[in-house]
DNA sequence: CGCGATTCGTTAGCAGAGTTTACGAAAACC
DNA sequence: GGTTTTCGTAAACTCTGCTAACGAATCGCG
């Protein structure tokens, strides 16, 4: 009946101090011993035993000297890359895009492969995984944490994928599969949540800790970013915004797996080529409509306008709830509508709401799920490698 | 340029564990020093140090002997009420309540005022304040902070109140008379927002850290509760629900005073009169309308439904956004509701979207912003009194 | 009623983390 | 080549917490 909370012995300090020299390390590169006790705020000596216990315990190393100064020429350290790796997955529809990254965050290899011709979509993902840890040099018992970016619901209590309508039911066997293998945890993340941490990390929301992110693809998504974190809700639901009940659309009651949700009706890529067709824009790909109405000038102007108006709807609503200092336009749709589109979402909810958020499109090109997912990955791994002085 | 973190030295620990000590001395009423050794993870020698350190500077007391056991009796010890005390205060239209507790969390005092037959508002919670604190036999230096809870929009970079329409706009003069005779920290925050705070503490949504309240009263309100404390947003003006773009009413764009907001037109008590007149229910008061119809039985049902489809709309949104498990409703109309309103907006919740929140009436009778205004002082002054070591 | 069993609180000695002071050695400046 | 500056390491001390031991108080039981 007692609660016991953690003690506070001075263990704990140690522990404290080295992760935070740790993570100075990681975000400054290489330091000298001086160097991390002026920013750790330890004295001189501190930091150079902390330092000699890092190295004991083969997460630090020697990487060179820094000449140049008056004395002595100081000794730097480094993370050392082996000691850990991740491996991060974009699961989609038809195609595999897995990536190693070692403790430090850099990339190591990248493996692309398609599920379309193939009966075995588990086998596809499997072996993505294992060809990326192999390439990067790495055993696969050094890989500490594989991340599976894909669209749909992640139960929070399980950690399964639920209502991923488009995509095949084998998570479930994937989960399994992978587990097996690598003796290694597994777990799934929806693929926009993680966008918004490669977004965070080095898109257009960098240093920006609240902040949402929209998805505008084939179906429209959010992730919410608070303080830093993610928001997942209480049955990993949270940013379901297909389901907006919207004006200008009949709102489905009995919500069933055939019922087309609301928002989504309006603003989804079905939706923006409908929109683009009877604006007299033809084309194959929504995100390549909207490329075609900016390339048109003037003449594009409705059509944005429109979407806007639209996609403002679901902003708003958001907006409203939550009031984020920023909000990322994401997804095919989002990209391709750059800053015109950006701006105009912005004016529009200005409009309609008395909150006033930053409206901007991605900043980020190259795959920013398989980067979020690595980057979920390394924070988690960082904490169990790193924090094990605790234990 | 160097961000220096703070240090992690020997006394950041002593802190940690004085903190800890007081807040089990808080929650778990007087305890011995053995058992604050148990409950705190350490040693029983060091939870005695602890103890004569905390009593010596003077926040704990001896407060009698714990007799029955088998060896000698042991020392009680528990947080001495008088070292510190919070005045909160919920500053109403008509009305002005405020209140005075001490640093342990009881009630003390409490005072009553009209503002209806007055020109002086600011005086009126001026003295308010001074009375309630001098009843509950405080001296005005060991008043360490005044909440104010109001309507409108608290601004997070200034703290100054925006968008209160339906209060006159002395505020700005309160905060000055008040902080110039008390020599005090004095805060706003939304009277919504407090209310949460009330009900995570003592009504309906105890030891739940994420919730969502939706008050219902003259206008429509929203607090958001993540991991147990209130998000704000970055204007202040998250959970500004009334401005929710909902199907049925027409979004007036070039947002104003004058404009109403979709949502409030909906929902509000103006609406809520109107849609029970519809009903054949005549109420001078919203509220009233709404007992009226659960008091009539099967008769009341119809506007009992409508009301909670209306609801729902902005429920629904909130929800889709955030995933809460638990949704409270408050405010006159939200109270009057009872179960019979939440079970029928839970209901309506789940026929519109994927996320099944419980929606609950609130669990509290007696002046909810009143107890959020004394707890979240109290939260804050804790802070201070409790973690001074640090200093 | 007296003895043993328990538990409270304290004293003594020790261990872990961090600090200040001092110092030898290496590199650069003049 | 001497001076100055800085690096890295000792040595001695402080602060916090821990274990072990112990006297004293109280209850249970014979």
């Amino acid at each position: 009946m007692s609660a016991t909370r953690l003690p506070g012995t001075p263990r704990l300090l140690r522990a404290l101090n080295d992760r935070a020299a740790l993570e100075l390390l990681l975000e400054r590169g290489p330091l000298t011993r001086a160097r991390l006790g002026e920013l750790t705020g330890l004295s001189k000596v501190t930091a150079s035993q902390l330092v000699e216990r890092l190295e004991e315990r083969g997460l630090v190393a020697r990487v060179g000297e820094q000449a140049g100064g008056r004395g002595p020429n100081a000794q730097l350290y480094a993370v050392r890359p082996g000691s850990a790796y991740v491996v991060g997955v974009d699961v989609g529809a038809e195609r595999v895009m897995a990536a190693c990254a070692d403790i430090t965050g850099a990339v190591v290899s990248q493996v692309e492969q398609s599920t379309r011709d193939t009966d075995d979509p588990v086998g596809v993902v499997h072996t993505a995984v294992v060809q990326a840890a192999s390439r990067a040099g790495a055993q696969l018992d050094s890989v500490r944490r594989v991340v599976l970016g894909t669209p749909g619901l992640v139960d929070p209590a399980t950690g399964d994928i639920t209502f991923a309508f488009n995509l095949p039911r084998w998570h479930r066997g994937l989960l399994a599969a992978l587990r097996e293998d690598l003796h290694t945890p597994v777990v799934f993340e929806n693929d926009v949540n993680l966008a918004a941490v490669a977004e965070a990390q080095s898109g257009a929301a960098q240093g920006v800790a609240d902040f949402v992110l929209v998805w505008v693809g084939a179906g429209v998504g959010l992730a919410i970013m608070l303080g830093g974190r993610l928001h997942h809700g209480s049955s990993g639901a949270a940013g379901e915004i297909g389901y907006l009940p919207v004006p200008g659309v009949p709102i489905p009651r009995d919500v069933s797996r055939r019922a087309k949700p609301a928002f989504q009706q309006l603003a989804g890529a079905d939706a923006v080529r409908a929109v683009a067709r009877e604006h007299g824009i033809d084309a194959p790909d929504a995100a390549d409509a909207v490329r075609a109405a900016i390339a048109a000038g003037t003449t594009g102007g409705p059509l944005l306008d429109e979407l806007a108006r639209r996609l403002a709807l679901g902003v708003a609503s958001t907006c409203v709830v939550l009031d984020p200092p920023l909000v990322v336009l994401a997804g095919e749709v989002g990209q391709a509508g750059g800053v015109a589109l950006a701006e105009r979402v912005q004016h529009e909810v200005a409009a309609i709401t008395l909150v006033r958020p930053r409206v901007v499109p991605t900043g980020l090109t190259e795959e920013p799920i398989l980067r979020g997912a690595l980057r979920t990955a390394l924070d988690a791994v960082r904490d169990e490698v790193f924090g094990s002085t605790v234990g």
